[in-house]
DNA sequence: CGACTGTGGTGTATTTTAGATACCTTTTAA
DNA sequence: TTAAAAGGTATCTAAAATACACCACAGTCG
């Protein structure tokens, strides 16, 4: 997966081995790098949530981006919902395996965040 | 760092550490998260890249989509732009050592990625 | 010479996405 | 009765992403 560039015998460029569609690292920022979907992961990380709940957990998102998100990771096989009552309706999301996979990617991004907070200049 | 809900006598529910504003996790992901972000950063790991070759190794991204991310990503300390040469004009994008602090997370990102091919169905 | 390629970008227009806000049904509890 | 919880949906606007064309300048091919 080595991507280089060469030049022919006229000075013409082309690419070998470059990412025609989108790589490994855009794939996998598709799947766990779209807005709040890494939190919303992290956030399953120890037990199945609620919806309400994990939409104040994640403050700043609204019903709307976390229920679209939720359908997304849901469709990836990233999550489930679980209908767990109704009459009073309850719904819980939980991590299935392919998830909680993605979960030390998360955590090395989350030391990486922390140990850099400094170094972050906010515009 | 762990948020958690309590409900309260009354049964009315709070969030005690919440992601107030955007928790590490938010954090770390806008700065490699953002779309093609994470790939510019990637494809620099080797050597300095030139603008018009890096667009062409992201094959599907706008120059202008790059250019943008580039400032980004110069604005955040993560790559240096030098011009080594005007009058034929060159120009080399390179990693700084905070954007090279990124790169094992993306090499976790990637083989991720890879190994979980398989497993993304396509809809 | 003129046409074409390469360099590193910018400008405009359109489409896609995110975000704010309000609203819905049902149930429990004061 | 009023209010809040549950799990959402509908509507609208603001902000991104993407497509596509274009610039100035250098070198090269015929």
């Amino acid at each position: 997966m080595e991507s280089s560039i060469k030049t022919d015998s006229k000075g013409r460029k082309k690419v070998y081995n470059a990412c025609m569609e989108p790589c490994a690292i855009e794939k996998g920022m598709r799947l766990i790098g779209g807005k709040w979907k890494g939190s919303i992961i992290y956030h399953l990380k120890d037990e199945p949530v609620r919806f309400n709940d994990l939409t104040r957990m994640l403050g700043g998102a609204t019903k709307k981006m976390v229920d679209q998100r939720l359908k997304e990771l849901e469709e990836e096989g990233m999550v489930i919902r679980k209908v767990i009552s109704d009459r009073p309706i309850a719904v819980t999301y939980e991590l299935t395996e392919f998830g909680r996979s993605a979960l030390h990617i998360l955590e090395q991004l989350r030391l990486w965040s922390e140990s850099n907070d400094v170094q972050i200049r906010d515009k």
